[in-house]
DNA sequence: ACAAATATTTAGATTTGCCTAAATTTTAAT
DNA sequence: ATTAAAATTTAGGCAAATCTAAATATTTGT
């Protein structure tokens, strides 16, 4: 597969949402800041090549070989992220352009040998989940921290409330957008949170909960 | 820069055996296995992109800007060459086709950290010197063990005798290509060299030292 | 049901990088 | 100094990936 069949696959199958859902011709334009046009040209491409399903004026969805590929690129993209956070120092935000290119590196065992290096990472910086070399993975879902169960934990993605006095208080709180956050307790009286935020323990009430999100998998 | 650009500037620069040599289209042809013609069209280009300077029929050689164009790419791959040797356990002779690809990564961020990831090498897993982020390095020259003053090191990179059993003692002295290797002393009577390879401090005969070729850089 | 709006495909061009075959220039040999 | 050989360039074409403009199909609103 060539460097632009590659992001074709994976832009399919993000846009299948997981389910191989029958994905339209301009949304796979937009994902690709391509033309229409363009895209009817590479789907009828992958459709040849065996890794999607093209039904005219219907829509494209990715073949089994297809959405294999995909989850082998997601994978190496998620891999890389990781890398470039964990052993890089690169900022949560930084990661995904670098690893857009990295992605395409074809060499299994270079996949394979950063895997190990990494430790075998279960998710990437931004809290997806990475794929196994076999293909498996688990399904991530954002959830406002204050629905999240006792004893789960996920990673910080977002914020709900963006005023400067809530991020005034993650900052001095030193909790960041990307940091691993554990849910340890949870007082019945005012639905305030004991939380773990690297590796140290802090008292948060409900109401700054409700305002941070954290991307959990099951 | 494309990719193809990268890898002709590479090659000009190779073959240009450092000193900015002028080089024959047939010479870019063969290093890049394609044809002459395909060549003329791609030198062109680089000489317009104002990378190379070209004379009909007289060959071509690169710019000021190319040279550090090209320094540039030396400088990751060979960086590339020694993550995949110290970080992910590559053989000395696996990681030149990958460093091919990933030296065509867009993000000096990225050369920069992967630069001190590795603690600043000076040489990659071939005893080749890597250029600084400024584009200063040291010349390689590739010389028999017994030829090599006592005090300098270098880097493992052939031998002269491939027989059986020399390749056996080799072995059997846990002396492998891409071993860093430091002369200790030289006995005077019968030439033979007190060597440090891989920590060890090993004794060998002139005979086995004039079989076997270190690379160093001075 | 049918016109209008939207989505999609087709037709025709462009750029990049490569190829083959033919023409031209340079170099080497007599 | 010619001629033969080798190197290089030019001409013409092809495949990939993109674009614009025009044609066609589908969906929506009344
Ligand atoms: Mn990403
Ligand atoms: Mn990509
Ligand atoms: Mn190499
Ligand atoms: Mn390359």
């Amino acid at each position: 597969m060539t460097l632009s069949e590659e992001d074709y696959i994976k832009a399919i199958y993000h846009l299948g949402k997981g389910e191989n859902s029958m994905v339209s011709t301009n949304e796979v334009a937009e994902q690709m800041r391509t033309k229409p046009s363009s895209v009817t040209d590479m789907i009828k491409k992958l459709s040849e090549k065996g890794v999607a399903n093209y039904r005219k004026y219907k829509g494209v969805c990715l073949t089994e070989h297809g959405q294999k590929l995909a989850l082998t690129l997601v994978r190496k993209h998620r891999l890389w992220e990781v890398f470039l956070v964990d052993k890089l120092n690169f900022a949560w935000d930084e990661v995904h352009e670098v690893a857009e290119q990295l992605e395409h590196i074809k060499s299994e065992k270079l996949t394979d040998r950063l895997d190990k290096l990494l430790g075998y990472p279960e998710v990437d910086p931004h809290g997806d989940p990475i794929p196994s070399k076999t293909g498996e993975f688990k399904k991530a879902v954002k959830k406002l921290l204050n629905e999240v169960p006792v004893g789960a934990s996920g990673t910080c993605v977002g914020v709900k409330d963006s005023s400067a006095p809530f991020l005034k208080f993650l900052d001095k709180n030193k909790i960041a957008l990307g940091d691993a956050i554990t849910v340890l307790e949870k007082e019945e009286f005012d639905g305030s949170l004991h939380i773990e935020v690297k590796g140290k323990s802090i008292h948060i009430s409900n109401q700054i909960a409700a305002n941070l999100y954290l991307k959990i998998t099951e």
